[in-house]
DNA sequence: GAGTGGATTTCGCAT
DNA sequence: ATGCGAAGTCCACTC
């Protein structure tokens, strides 16, 4: 079903066509959106109350509910999907809206007292999201095409568990030395750094081998350089863009050969 | 202006009636809503594709949108508000909708081939959005009721600045021994008991006294009770909404004892 | 302007 | 189920 044929539309309704249109939303798990003034108050892990005012809600097809403001990327108010349970009614010429979930245990409660518009419909969407460039595919670049690291690199494992967590990458240089690759797809904080240092550490107790750590990053934080230089670390610039240009370029094969 | 005085809804439209809606709501800066089918592209921070599907799309007051799927929390792209610039245009009957902002570069290109729906308003919000039983508000509570935490402690400081970072409160208790109090809003983890343990160091370097440590929060992760033990620090069990209530039912005034 | 930490974070993946 | 880390995180606040 797409939106054409499943499209309900009202315009200064009355709240009890609202009421009507949200059952039937909830009943048949439609989208609904509702804009009008109303009071929200939420209750759970924190807890809120929103003074009347004008307000756009959102409840998607999996019960995710989501009430914006006229500014801001974020909701005020919200109840992600899964396992929302809704209760709708009709109270002094006012609607209440009342999404209820057990984990967390935690309820968003909108009362309109008038409804300027209100719509149902069922979005009919196939289409893949794909997003490049993230940690996990500048990991991958690497991996097929290690001369972006550094020349010679040869890369052993990937994500391989070591003591305190995971290494991104690690592998052996020119020179046969073992190399320790944190990556990070932004700006390096001292944390990044840490996280190497403490790889470093657990590898050097299992080899007598020289180790190399090598930070590879878009850029570093402005006192982080000291922290690398101190702990006697590397640092690699990396854009993530070149990395997901050298993605799509390669052929899949490649990168089933360490993924497969 | 209200909703009521500035809504434009429409219903199955064609493209250039979506495209003049559009540039009006951009121009004047409403709230532009539309429903169809449309391709997504993102490029920035990181690069998204997102092929054909049905899905929504909000524009706010400020600049931010939010490309809504028909599940999930979290819009599937967007752009937070704030020195963002949009241009609009058709071609092949299809609308395209561009965002750009220049911190960080980035922008989101929409491109609708069919529109179901398409509405334009202004919000009119005054009401005020307060959240309760935040951190803050467990260490409003705490001072406001110091028994919250023990019969007899008496609040001293709070949000005092010392060697690591900022202590929550600080106090003594009723046998005039230096408590230090550590807050956390939900379940504590190691790191907290980590910055309290700086804390005290930081405190005991400055004073003979005896220096007690307590962590406050609701519940504490699993392992970590063992490393309160072992650093010879305390736990109060204090949950948020109890917290809520107290500054609920006292009176501003005396937080402005404190807070003023 | 950059860095730091919190969030009703959400989300996914591993154990 | 639970826990841990990443996110195009966003956002507020400090330096």
């Amino acid at each position: 079903m797409s939106v054409s044929e499943s499209l309900s539309v009202l315009v200064h309704p009355e709240i009890s066509e609202v009421e009507n249109l949200a059952r039937e939303a909830f009943s048949r798990n439609k989208i609904l959106l509702i804009v009008g003034r109303c009071v929200v108050n939420y209750q759970g892990r924190a807890k809120s109350k929103l003074e009347p005012g004008e307000r756009i809600l959102l409840v998607k097809e999996d019960g995710s509910l989501l009430v914006h403001r006229s500014v801001g990327y974020e909701p005020v108010n919200w109840m992600p999907g899964g396992g929302v349970s809704f209760d709708v009614r009709s109270r002094d010429g006012r609607l209440e809206v009342r999404a209820v979930r057990h984990k967390p245990p935690e309820s968003v409660t909108i009362v309109f007292d008038l409804v300027q518009t209100c719509s149902s419909f069922v979005l009919s969407d196939l289409g893949e999201f794909s997003l490049f460039a993230s940690e996990e595919d500048m990991q991958k670049a690497i991996l097929v095409k290690p001369d972006l690291l550094e020349e010679g690199f040869k890369p052993v494992s990937f994500e391989k568990k070591v003591e305190p967590g995971f290494v991104d990458i690690y592998g052996e240089d020119r020179n046969g030395r073992f190399v320790v690759v944190e990556i990070k797809r932004k700006t390096a904080a001292k944390e990044a750094v840490f996280q190497l240092a403490k790889y470093m550490d657990a590898i050097r107790l299992r080899t007598s081998r020289e180790v190399r750590g090598v930070l590879v990053a878009p850029s570093i934080a402005k006192g982080v350089q000291r922290t690398l230089v101190a702990l006697k670390l590397e640092y690699k610039h990396l854009d993530p863009k070149k990395c997901a240009e050298v993605l799509t370029r390669s052929s899949s094969r490649k990168l089933a050969e360490y993924f497969a």
